[in-house]
DNA sequence: TCCTCATATACTACAACGGGAATATACGTG
DNA sequence: CACGTATATTCCCGTTGTAGTATATGAGGA
């Protein structure tokens, strides 16, 4: 059992990103990921377990589904390692500010989805520029 | 060759972060950082590779060195993935305040709007479960 | 040119991961 | 209590990625 996978590990499965993804909207059941991501049953139920331990969701009992939804906690690693490289890219500030405009929100309890389309957020850019590559 | 690797599957790798945060503080060549990671050099020329030509890092010739540095273009994509799961943890907005305040002194013009905002500290809940798992 | 340092590549073995199929467990209902 | 639904788990197998060792390439110096 690998419990001390670090939180790179895990979002490195564009399965579990995806699932990730869909759990930013609201909380699922298993079956409605199942079908929305097009995975098998048990592909789904092994990388939520995945997710699960190393605490990136949580599930909550509902009959017999499992609902499940996102925790927040795994994710701020990933942006503190973030932080050491964030000099490099320095040019996009005002991209972050964009951010905490957006963020102080309300925070919705119910699956109330009023899903604006804010303002444009930044480009990834992707300059797919010169080769290198050797 | 795995081209098309996305930026996760990059940075999953240990040795890999532990070769970017060295090369954050400053460039260096591959004798360098085999020393500091104690490292064999086959196996830094490795990761380097796969560092390069997935755009993370570049190398100038330095007579018979290489010297690698970072770019900054895949971190952005990392940070923008992100970004669809900041709302979760707006509790620690004032940490993102800092990093603006830390960050616009390296950087270009930008009249910035006063970063003093009202904050709400909209608890988002996640506070306390831990159990679940089974 | 020959030698040495610095780095890259080739080859191999091994371990981990993910998917599929089948099966187990839990829950609600008739 | 048997059944159907929803989810979890097990087993097996193919693929992939990494470390290690050995070797190749390339540049500088005697």
């Amino acid at each position: 059992m690998r419990s001390v996978e670090s939180v790179f590990e895990i979002i490195a499965e564009p399965n579990r990103r995806a699932i990730l993804s869909l759990l930013a909207s609201s909380q699922q059941s298993v079956g409605e990921i199942e079908h929305q991501l097009r995975m098998t049953q048990p592909t789904v139920s092994k990388h939520l377990r995945v997710l699960r331990e190393a605490g990136f969701v949580e599930s909550m009992v509902d009959a017999q589904r499992r609902l499940y939804r996102l925790k927040p906690e795994r994710f701020q690693e990933v942006d503190a390692w973030l932080a050491q490289f964030r000099r490099f890219w320095s040019a996009h500030v005002d991209a972050l500010e964009r951010h905490l405009d957006r963020m102080d929100g309300s925070t919705p309890r119910k699956p109330a989805s009023t899903k604006k389309k804010a303002r444009k957020t930044t480009r990834p850019n992707h300059g797919r520029d010169k080769g290198e590559t050797k």
